[in-house]
DNA sequence: TGTACATCAGTGAACGCGCGTTCACTGATGTAC
DNA sequence: TGTACATCAGTGAACGCGCGTTCACTGATGTAC
């Protein structure tokens, strides 16, 4: 059997993706770890503390994702391994979105937590910044367009994933677009764009009001 | 002074904005809206009840968004249509996220207003499906590329709108990209695309393990 | 090996507080004659 | 106009319940001699 600090912050972690922040009490986590209320402050200062320590240790890292990506950057094209991205980020995101969400009930945890997130050089924006940072190697290397706005891309594909996460955690919503499916149409429509074939590739389509 | 049930339903609102869904008590709720936590029970059956008519009468709808796609469509360049849309997307997301988010520390009450939004033909994917509408006459108009896959295209906009109103919520993050920047990047990246202008645009970029 | 004590993981039962909710009530406004 | 009654918006005070937290305790395991 695993030792009781570790069964607590799994059951917290659990209820908390499945009842909920809300009805995650002390009583509910003591009876989902097997143990009594009394154990949890042997090994937590209090609830948030609890809370917070299932935060930083329960849920995914995003440090795989970045490593996968600043790896064999050039074994594989632009288009695979934006494919390969997208498949990680969407991943990511529906693991932690409802237990990331939830904080938004709870300022005061959320701000405990931001600060902790601060504290490890880490935050929301991060995946973003990856992407960014390996779309402007992609750059350099001449790979995509020298103009390219690496952060708007970046934010596309990863704001994509995180609102098929929302979409995905929504109930009695319509089924998501499969994984195998959403990665390669999200690199595909960010690599090609939606310009009509025969536009000149380096002309503006809109030129405003210029005679 | 408004009436009774208004104030209610904006101290509702409010305090759901600021100390969180989850000390938004019935005691703060009649404080704010100057009255006695019994008033609340003249005009609403419980709790519950006052927050899904808070979401049902107070959350922005996204009506308005879809009206403005929907008319003028060919009065403009579809860079400025992107632009507009991906603005009113920005800020309609930017107002209701932090309350729509705190929604999953109760899952019961997620689902009731899950069931309310339904029950009304709408959904948290509309605003997906209203973009990809536009995309298609776009498309069927010749105006953007005619393999184009308006869901992805949506998708990625619509996405990145509410990716930008997380980390907008989110405590201590870095200040977003400032909209009259954000908008017209987004347009202008899925516009175009990001690969390098010397590829031919009828050719896919990558052709994997053919010889 | 046996005995006395120390350490440690964990508990049952109680605590007080804050919550959502209810109840009998009040004072103001409207209405009939 | 005055009087008697009805309606109505809203309240003060209390209610019981469930919550997070604490306390004195227990039984098992380790240790010294």
């Amino acid at each position: 059997m695993k030792p009781a600090r570790a069964r607590i912050l799994d059951a917290a972690d659990q209820l908390m993706r499945t009842i909920g922040l809300a009805r995650a009490t002390t009583k509910e986590i003591a009876r989902e770890a097997g143990c009594s209320e009394a154990a949890l402050y042997k090994y937590f200062a209090n609830k948030e503390d609890l809370f917070l320590h299932v935060l930083e240790e329960r849920l995914p890292r995003l440090g795989p994702l970045l490593a996968e990506l600043t790896e064999d950057l050039t074994g594989h094209s632009v288009e695979e391994n934006l494919v390969a991205i997208v498949r990680q980020a969407a991943r990511f995101y529906e693991s932690s979105f409802s237990i990331g969400a939830s904080l938004f009930a709870e300022p005061t945890l959320l701000r405990r937590h931001a600060e902790g997130v601060h504290a490890l050089g880490s935050g929301p924006h991060k995946p973003i910044d990856a992407v960014s940072a390996y779309l402007r190697v992609e750059r350099e290397a001449g790979r995509i367009a020298p103009d390219t706005d690496t952060e708007a891309a970046a934010a596309l594909l990863m704001g994509a994933c995180m609102q098929r996460a929302f979409l995905h955690a929504f109930p009695d919503s319509e089924p998501v677009r499969p994984l195998d499916d959403f990665a390669p149409a999200l690199a595909r429509t960010v690599l090609r764009g939606i310009r009509p074939e025969d536009t000149p590739a380096g002309s503006a389509p809109s030129q405003g009001s210029t005679p």
